[in-house]
DNA sequence: AAGGGCATGTAACACGTTACATGATTAG
DNA sequence: CTAATCATGTAACGTGTTACATGCCCTT
């Protein structure tokens, strides 16, 4: 009833009411990088929220294609969802392709492991590069909104250092991994 | 065909044979914190890994119980799962519950949720401490295997090692979340 | 006597992705 | 003319979890 997805979108939702469509296309901000649905799962789950009294829709009628479904959360929607919010988080079960290759890598060519490697650690420090943006853009925001913990900036801010974070550790680790399986080239020492 | 979870499997497989069951019971050693899978998805994989002819089954008759049956990857086994170490890795979709509730983390009560994160945190560093422990237990071991990449000790290194910078680097976001997030209690400033 | 571990397997369910389906408008 | 975008929805499929099923041995 009350499953991770709804709860998600109704946290979406109550930033601003949005459409199934626009859920789908993640119109929102920083949080698009760590969640991610696509429209087959959320407009059925658009209906189980509207059918257990969370959400109300708004039929907003146009020429030529479906009418739009603007979805608002109502007030029990938002207790629900203070409720989620603050309830138990189990520990996230983390199931990591990267660890088995890491696991296995003595099984591989060192060379061609070794490349594999350093491609993630790119795409690492290239994300790692978007977040960056995309912090100091949210720092230099006038009014300093994330100092406040009550604006929508400062949980973009806080997803966005997160993102940071992770994304260095797993580039380092990868730069590491590289560096190590690399072999040393053209002379054995 | 080649699943990911069957190369997982190979992957186990290839340092040492082992049944199902054992499989299941996590045997293997750091990468049990980075994968899991129950009996049920593991069994009918063996299965399909021996019908493509990726493993051999050797059945170990036993009193009371079922059979043991002990795979052990062939020389296609060994190779297919050489090509898939190397193959190409998409970037994994991280779907973090945890973002989600920093990114709504305004809807809650400031202090629960500020008691969330900063549980999270202690998960985080408790995950952290195991790992540590794990990481110099392999350092200590004699003759420094972790210095040579193609042991098993090495794979066991990199992934722990994998594991601390993540942990570190969520628990140090979690207790700043966690400190964010604490209202200034006892008189506001 | 009951519960847990060993040891395998199947079936039912939940979740997620991809593909199917419709249909008008707009850009190349 | 073709493809993409808007806008909704359903169906089929793959993967993963939980529960069902069997049956012996050992511990409490």
């Amino acid at each position: 009833m009350n499953s991770t997805l709804g709860m998600a979108i109704l946290g979406f939702l109550a930033r601003a009411p949005l459409t199934g469509y626009e859920i789908s296309r993640s119109v929102a901000g920083a949080l698009r990088f760590f969640w991610h649905a696509s429209h087959s799962q959320i407009y059925p789950e658009l209906a189980r929220l509207e059918a257990a009294g969370l959400v109300l829709v708004e039929h907003i009628p146009q020429q030529g294609k479906p009418d739009q479904k603007r979805y608002t959360p109502t007030q029990a929607g938002l207790e629900a969802l203070a409720a989620w919010l603050v309830g138990p988080l189990e520990p996230a079960k983390r199931r990591s392709e990267v660890a088995v290759r890491a696991y296995c890598s003595a099984f591989a060519a060192p060379a061609a492991a070794a490349a594999l490697f350093a491609g993630q650690a790119g795409g690492h420090t290239e994300r790692l590069a978007q977040f960056d943006a995309y912090r100091l853009h949210l720092e230099q925001l006038p009014g300093n909104p994330v100092a406040d913990t009550s604006t929508p900036e400062f949980a973009d801010y806080a997803v966005v250092l997160r993102g940071i974070a992770l994304e260095q550790a797993q580039a380092q680790w990868s730069e590491w991994m590289a560096a190590r399986l690399r072999p040393a080239d053209p002379a054995q020492d």
